[in-house]
DNA sequence: TTGTATGCGTTATCAA
DNA sequence: TTGATAACGCATACAA
């Protein structure tokens, strides 16, 4: 038994297929009769609208783009499957599919834009990240793409101040600065902050939340003592945690995880005391090292971290982008503005990796 | 200026359409002098076949699905990254499309495959994974629908030892036995096996291989002593370490890198001297910890571990599914058979992480 | 070698 | 409210 096509249904309940097609996608126009006889016999038929015939008329193809960057670091990969899975499920459920595809340069996905557009009529596309100069954002607005980024549009913002397309991102300042405010309650006041020494913009927003805090917590002192850069890298927080506690620091927020593991390192290297089994809770013995992304190693290491919603993330950017490519319709169900998340510290007691009793 | 069509090419260059079909599905039919003509005139136009109305005529979508798993533990997450980008890559070369889609469960993974071969009219799937007895494997058979595993078909072979689908694994037990011949090159001979005990057949595998190249090394009477299991997480890793340790093993291989992470700290724990820097080397003093995965964790860290190679896993699998999409065509052309590809030791030094002199 | 006619399954337009 | 007809862009069978 083949699939039922609009037009052999039509032909077996006796209508014509545009009751059917109006059944579907304008219920209204026809009478509640036999909206319920068609309804009822696409159910038993299992009858489903043909994509591709859909695509063919409506010149819409209900399918989202996105490129998949090599892994990098892969530390932070973790992040990335997060995101694209909760990406997926959001898409899914507003009645997109996702297509993937890969890029070397930005010239390059700027080519598959085109391609993808042109050929298999992708709706729209998901970026994951934006430059301060950017030829992709460029592109997309003059061929009026729709499309939505993850990470905030650095440097491209109109004279208002609003952005010229969709964003959503997570407020990296916020993060650092709930993890000085933790610190400061268990009572820790030489908070030191472990950044990368690349200057992006990234990197500068966290430790801007850094010293925001400190100031608001009255330890402006503290900020150009216990300030330090290094690579990302789990060598990099060790040496640079090394520096901090060298400096009296007691309490460390950090860019990234891989630098928190580092840190936690030096720790227990040059304050071994702290990590002994039945020590006391108290100032420097927990959550002294708070690390970024929450990372499953930071989860198995037991090292709290700034989680980033980036689910959340992912939901948003599909209700902006499936509500552009709306065409912006009632103002009722506008979702909010781009946006920016607010990441939350989890707080974790480190694993006793110190001689057992 | 709209985009060009078939007809709309045709009219201008005064062909017909059938003519710059030709030139681009059997440029042998077409005469050689036409043929530059067309496809110069396709180059200049940017002409590009619109995937829907190809899909309507052919029924075919050039386009794979994939499920995607909601992250699990995530430290090894990173080698689904790996494995995806390969796959989308691997995919664009070959002409086909990746789309991806979630699922809860196996069952809701078979409705998936419904709505998307019905709707979008996907070609073919990639699993990821297959059961002891794989509702979604059966469900795709009796379908008739194409579709490769990467991983074994696990007690789902035909009587002459053959799968009923194509599959590409990576040998498991050929890596840990290759970590085992290259501790004995260093002198090792007290090897133990720190694994899983959730009794999987990719667990067992990975064990298998240590046992065989032990054996294999004249050191059998050390494998029932030195054989430990525990949960997969890194405070797994240092328990089961510390009793390995205390049995005088002086190397670990491990069937995961968070068990190795847990290990090689157990073993800093334990003895310390072997983390001295200025330590000749020596048994007992280098890759006395071989993890698997080769996660970006353990290449921070300095944790030697077995390397899959993910890649050339993701691209056999996309020969394998678009050569069978292909309808099995010249017997030359035929990819290998299903196939276990040969991970490897990636071998370092770990960071020097004790006090610095 | 090239051209013609037809159909893939749907939606939009318009008439009934 | 429903039905007939015409596209959407392409490929295939067949005729020239």
């Amino acid at each position: 038994m083949a699939r039922p096509t609009l037009a052999s249904l039509a032909t077996e309940l006796g209508v014509s297929r545009q009751t059917i097609s109006n059944a579907l996608n304008a219920p209204d126009r026809v009478r509640p009769a036999t909206l319920k006889r068609v309804l009822d016999a696409i159910e038993a038929a299992g009858y489903r609208p043909s994509a591709a015939a859909r695509q063919l008329r409506t010149r819409r193809s209900m399918n989202l783009g996105m490129r998949l960057l090599p892994a990098t670091d892969g530390i932070n990969g973790s992040i990335l499957d997060r995101f694209l899975h909760a990406l997926t499920e959001s898409a899914q459920a507003a009645g997109y599919r996702l297509t993937l595809f890969c890029a070397d340069t930005d010239d390059d996905e700027v080519r598959q834009y085109e391609q993808l557009l042109h050929v298999a009529g992708l709706d729209g596309f998901v970026l994951t990240s934006s430059r301060r100069d950017d030829v992709r954002t460029r592109w997309l607005q003059e061929h009026g793409t729709p499309f939505a980024i993850f990470g905030r549009p650095w440097g491209e913002l109109q004279r208002d101040g609003s952005a010229r397309h969709p964003w959503v991102d997570i407020d990296g300042a916020a993060g650092t600065a709930e993890a000085v405010t933790h610190l400061v309650r268990q009572g820790h006041s030489r908070i030191g902050f472990l950044g990368w020494h690349d200057g992006g913009p990234v990197g500068d927003d966290r430790r801007a939340g850094w010293e925001h805090a400190m100031r608001a917590s009255g330890l402006s002192e503290h900020i150009s003592r216990l300030r330090i850069s290094t690579p990302d890298t789990i060598a990099g927080g060790v040496s640079g945690g090394r520096k901090l506690i060298e400096r009296d620091a007691t309490a460390i927020v950090c860019a990234s995880d891989s630098l928190a593991i580092g840190a936690l390192e030096s720790l227990r290297e040059l304050r071994p005391r702290l990590f002994l089994p039945g020590q006391p809770a108290g100032p420097g013995l927990r959550a002294a090292v708070v690390g970024f992304d929450d990372t499953p190693v930071a989860a198995a290491l037991g090292l709290s971290s700034v989680a980033q919603p980036v689910e959340d993330a992912a939901r948003h950017i599909v209700r902006l982008l499936t509500y552009e490519l709306a065409g912006y319709p009632a103002a009722g169900t506008m979702p909010d503005e781009s946006l920016l998340l607010t990441p939350h510290v989890v707080e974790r007691v480190p694993l006793p990796l110190a001689p057992p009793a």
